[in-house]
DNA sequence: GATAAGATGTTA
DNA sequence: AACATCTTATCA
């Protein structure tokens, strides 16, 4: 039995569906602000509130879809809506989704959520969020836009233009001048630099 | 508070 | 050798 801890959980969620994926990446990354990601273990139900997100794609060199179709960038250059979960520094995992067109490899990154279901809070950065999800490469690859994964987003809360702030992404050396970061102003659950 | 270094395994 | 990160230690 799930501890209700938030009202968001009495109202219908209706789940993203493909076509919120397949605008353009930096727009994908921005329209991601303020929906939830829900992840489902064991039929417990933990959702979050996306408050950051980075756009990645295959024009600029930090994306992993820049050298083209390899065993880890498959997942990039499929359709979008699917999960791209990739392992970092050996030890982490991140969690993107794919974005545009099926042939161009692209996704959004989600760095942070600020938690809204009970028994997780370690999620202010995107390889905690994915250990507190658990959330591994046996996602690489599934659909989230319907719940049979255990992975899918659904609407949230509306998020005005002047509470996103957009500047450039954390953690990379190549395209770092890319203004394609996004998180919601004064959000505590923000990442650090 | 800030900064530095170590853990760790996949990738091209 | 570099890496879309995080934690701990060591300063101040």
């Amino acid at each position: 039995m799930q501890k209700k801890i938030n009202s968001y959980n009495k109202i219908m969620a209706k789940i993203l569906k493909r076509d919120f994926y397949s605008e353009e990446t930096t727009e994908v990354a921005r329209n991601m602000l303020g929906k939830v990601l829900c992840r489902e273990i064991n039929g417990a139900i933990y959702r979050g509130l996306i408050v950051e997100t980075e756009a990645y794609t295959q024009d600029e060199p930090s994306c992993h879809a820049y050298n083209g179709i390899t065993k880890r960038s498959k997942t990039l250059f499929e359709k979008p809506g699917l999960a791209y979960v990739y392992m970092t520094y050996g030890m982490y995992h991140c969690l993107n989704i794919t974005t545009e067109r099926e042939g161009f490899g692209a996704s959004a990154l989600i760095r942070a959520i600020e938690p809204l279901s009970a028994n997780f809070t370690n999620t202010n950065g995107p390889a905690k969020m994915c250990r507190e999800l658990n959330i591994t490469r046996e996602l690489n690859g599934v659909d989230v836009t319907n719940r049979q994964s255990g992975l899918w987003l659904e609407e949230g809360t509306a998020v005005e233009a002047e509470n996103i702030v957009q500047t450039t992404r954390i953690g990379i050396k190549l395209a770092a001048e890319l203004p394609w970061r996004f998180y919601i102003k004064d959000n505590k659950w923000v990442s650090k630099k």
